[in-house]
DNA sequence: GACTAACGTTTTTTT
DNA sequence: AACGTTAGTC
């Protein structure tokens, strides 16, 4: 027997889960039942039976995920065999696959990945072209759309709107015509490689013997295919995820799989962790209260190895803004009171339209929190900008970042111009950076426009010959563009506040840092490109540097924990969201509130308001259903009134209560 | 083509 | 209330 680094500290159940090395497996593992802790064991303990790492694969939600991950198996194993294994998202593992392959189905091995904000604009440009713009149609409803009937296995031209569907597949040939993909085609094609190629299928089956896929609730039916190609004989592959908390099925998610893994992979052994080790029975006890209320789940008796615990508060607001004063006050008053570090207290929430009044109470009081979530840095502005340069420095015959930056700083080609290039490209069955280089087209301009373009294509060509030619460092070519256009003073100008300032001078230096830094680990301009469209993980230095109390949505507070957790919003229309009610996806939301509430460790607090600001007016709200649906052994419903009564007599908040009615005053 | 002022829309969740 | 878009002006 291997010696036994975590063994003896694990239950039988996870012990079994760590044993079990061969063939299907199955963990359906609970909220707070240690899941991460038994998966990392495994894998660990794969390692220590001398399976090499390079035949390890496990994959993740997110990429912050895979990096967690892989930082405990490091821990418990040695770092170099951390580091052989293959950590990572399906989206991040299919570029592995088709960088390698893509050139089989007739794409070129350079090809760009398109997302975010270069997707919107793709799809409004196209939503002009095809004269969708009166209907007034949002492109991230059509994007949501296409990318839906991808994940499900369909063929977007099966959308059943025709104007969806003509626009999918004008989408879809721009993409193709710039040798580009998005996040589905990803899967998609990755899928595709895999299963009409069987030597790569064999060399990846052959590279990857043992595969692990968490949060395996979330993976809709793309993925699944994904992973049965990926998976030979004799399936050695495990699979771990709660049905519960599944929450993306807006995204096409299938718990179905859970149900249906055996249908794909023989009598795999299944493992049921049930033992929570997290929170207090109170809060389990809640939690199981209200997912009850759920039909068609897997039945799971979760039992709670913590005692009661003090009792899940559900408090009723006057308005949001007394919600947010409440918090954090109850927040500064439990660090002192308790001793609690701010990195103890979560505030969770539906919406990240919710967290601004959050922030500003937390701001006025110096409490220092860290939002996750929000803007993706690498959705910014100025980053895209920058990286919309890098790319053109690798093929600028990608015409959404060319179409980007064709005028970002202003250098006099205007939209009447950019459109007119694009026009000849499409004419002539060319990129718009073919059409700017030819010097037929350059001729049916005016001379100030021909200048203009002539010297943005010398620009970029210049800094092409650099680092083809000259092999020169792409981050110090990129720096000295950058420089060149004036594209700092150019995006300052446009600030409103010094603070917006200094907040895009900072993205543009943390990108150029980030590219240096890649680029000193050896890797290539494309590579580092890649793993920035990839990686719409939020800034994780900053994430983990920061301290403080945590903002978050309960979406992305999946996999976390905390000691105090507040719950805001749990009202009508908020959650369940009145989206989801009018979908029929009640459910759903049903498990979000699940999600959140197991998040909490000791104390749980629940919020809802009688009225909220929205669209800068006051709203009248309901509280939520999902109340009556908890049970209250272990809740105490209080209110805001109740509270300030309540803490009259007690001098160190009855100063604050005082303050917070002097403060509703000056309001009304 | 660039800049400004008025207008209208917005808030589900993310790889 | 705040942001992005659009129309109108120089």
């Amino acid at each position: 027997m291997a010696s036994d680094f975590a063994f003896e500290s694990l239950n039988p159940a996870q012990r079994e889960a760590v044993a079990a090395q061969d063939g299907p497996v199955m963990i359906l593992a609970g909220a707070g039942t240690g899941k991460t802790r038994t998966v990392t064991c495994r894998i660990a303990y794969m390692l220590e039976r001398k399976i090499p790492a390079e035949n390890i694969l496990a994959v993740t939600f997110t990429n912050k995920a895979a990096a967690e991950m892989r930082e405990r198996i490091a821990g418990m194993v040695s770092k170099k065999a951390a580091k052989e294994m293959t950590v990572c998202t399906f989206h991040s593992l299919c570029v592995r696959i088709l960088r390698g392959g893509i050139d089989k189905l007739g794409y070129k091995k350079n090809f760009s990945i398109c997302s975010g904000s270069d997707q919107s604009g793709l799809m409004k440009r196209l939503l002009v072209r095809m004269g969708g713009k009166e209907e007034r149609i949002k492109p991230e409803a059509v994007l949501g759309a296409i990318s839906k009937a991808k994940n499900q296995g369909l063929d977007p031209t099966d959308i059943e709107d025709d104007f969806y569907a003509n626009l999918a597949v004008a989408y879809h040939n721009e993409l193709r015509a710039q040798n580009a993909v998005d996040f589905d085609d990803l899967l998609l094609l990755g899928e595709q490689v895999l299963r009409e190629h069987a030597d790569v299928r064999e060399h990846f089956r052959q590279l990857y013997r043992r595969v692990t896929v968490d949060e395996f609730q979330d993976t809709n039916a793309l993925q699944m295919k994904l992973l049965q190609q990926l998976v030979g004989e004799p399936y050695h592959v495990c699979v771990v995820g709660d049905d519960d908390q599944s929450i993306y099925g807006w995204r096409g998610a299938e718990t179905a799989n859970i149900l249906e893994f055996e249908r794909f992979f023989p009598s795999p052994k299944v493992i049921r962790l049930e033992e929570n080790y997290r929170s207090t029975q109170a809060v389990l006890h809640t939690a199981n209260s209200l997912i009850k209320h759920n039909l068609g789940r897997r039945e799971k008796a979760l039992r709670a190895t913590r005692k009661d615990g003090e009792k899940v508060r559900i408090v009723a607001m006057p308005g949001d803004d007394e919600e947010a004063e409440f918090i954090a006050e109850e927040i500064l008053a439990g660090k002192s009171a308790a001793g609690r570090k701010w990195e103890d207290f979560a505030i969770l929430f539906r919406t990240n339209g919710q967290s601004r009044k959050l922030e500003m109470a937390l701001r006025e009081r110096k409490i220092p929190y860290r939002m996750v979530g929000a803007q993706s840095f690498y959705d910014r502005r100025e980053v895209r900008d920058v990286m919309a340069y890098a790319q053109l420095m690798v093929s600028p015959d990608s015409d959404v970042p060319l179409l980007r930056v064709i005028n970002a700083p202003n250098r006099g080609i205007g939209n009447s111009t950019a459109v007119l290039a694009t026009e000849w490209s499409r004419e002539h069955h060319e990129s718009v950076w073919q059409a700017l280089c030819d010097p037929e087209f350059r001729n049916e301009l005016g001379g100030k426009s021909r200048a203009a373009i002539e010297a943005f294509v010398a620009l970029i060509s210049g800094a092409r010959n650099k680092i083809e030619i000259g092999g020169a460092n792409p981050a110090t070519v990129l720096e000295e563009l950058i420089n060149e256009i004036d594209y700092r003073p150019w995006i300052e100008r446009g600030c409103k506040t010094q603070s917006e300032k200094d907040q895009r001078r900072e993205g543009i230096s943390m990108t150029l840092d980030d590219l240096r830094g890649s680029i000193a680990k050896g890797r290539k301009l494309q590579r580092w490109i890649d793993d920035c469209a990839l990686a719409s993980d939020r800034e994780e230095d900053d994430l983990e540097r920061k301290q403080g109390a945590t903002l978050i949505t309960l979406h992305a507070s999946k996999g976390l924990e905390f000691p105090i957790v507040f719950l805001v919003g749990l009202e009508q229309g908020f959650l369940p969201h009145s989206r989801s009610v009018a979908e029929g996806t009640v459910d759903e939301e049903r498990r979000l509130l699940y999600v959140g509430i197991t998040r909490a460790q000791d104390e749980l607090t629940m919020s809802y308001c009688s009225q909220r600001v929205r669209y800068g007016q006051t709203m009248a709200c309901e509280p939520s259903n999902f109340i009556t649906e908890l049970d209250d052994t272990h809740i105490d419903h209080t209110s805001y009134d109740d509270l300030l009564g309540a803490e009259a007599n007690s001098d160190e908040l009855d100063n604050f209560f005082g303050n917070l009615r002097g403060m509703l005053d000056e309001v009304d």
